[in-house]
DNA sequence: CAGTTAGATGCATATTTTCGCATCTGTGGA
DNA sequence: TCCACAGATGCGAAAATATGCATCTAACTG
């Protein structure tokens, strides 16, 4: 195991609770931790525009939170388990714990659920 | 054990995150997990105005982060233990990983030790 | 009671962030 | 090759933040 001797953490840390410092964001990490999701689910789930989901899921990518695959016309995001920074879990289960019973993470859980799946599964033949 | 049902963790997640969503406010966490300080070791310690570490202080008090005790003319400022958010500890703790190592954080640490003690146990007598 | 000291805060300013609208990019289908 | 659709992004306006300076408050001291 080489020394990463983390030098520069704190700048890497603002950047992650910056990501996580908008409702927006936590409502989109909400919603992944049920399943990867493309643009427009998570646009219908928490009903917002599409420019807000992507700009949302794009910070939360850059932020190391994220990871994306892409699939024809769809990028598919989901919460990065791998390549995941050891304090940025801590982070995410934070914000699991505290968003369990919150009344619009349940709601955005439920329409995800309800809504009818566009995701690449059913439309892109790889 | 009542039915907490939490309702509204979204806003105070949200705050809790913004807290911790700048540098000064993490430096002010990290030196106050080395120990409790009063306002102006926090400012000695990094090398920042007297306003500026009350402003931070306050504003990690309020997220629910940190325990005040008033002293005379000291405010004693601690992290929060006892009353603190199930998932604050988890966002402390991802806090505490990434600063271990960072060199603003070892820099404002040997500060707290090496500065002269000012605080309310030399001077103030309950 | 007046002076001193630690800390809190109002104000003004500079910087950052958010977000919709419109537009651009890239991929797959006809 | 042209069209359609998912998603990314430039731009500008509005809102939220950070921070220094000066000032105010409260508590101990003499």
């Amino acid at each position: 195991m080489h020394l990463t001797a983390g030098r520069l953490d704190m700048r890497e840390l603002v950047k992650s609770c910056k990501a996580l410092s908008d409702e927006t964001r936590l409502r989109v990490l909400n919603v992944l931790m049920e399943r990867d999701c493309c643009v427009s689910e998570v646009r219908q789930a928490l009903q917002i525009s599409q420019a807000r989901a992507s700009r949302s899921l794009s910070t939360l990518y850059d932020a190391g939170f994220l990871r994306l695959r892409r699939r024809g016309l769809w990028s598919l995001y989901s919460i990065e388990k791998e390549n995941l920074q050891e304090y940025s879990v801590d982070l995410i289960e934070g914000v699991r714990k505290a968003l369990k019973d919150d009344e619009t993470a349940l709601l955005d859980r439920h329409r995800l659920e309800g809504g009818k799946r566009l995701g690449p599964d059913q439309v892109c033949k790889p």
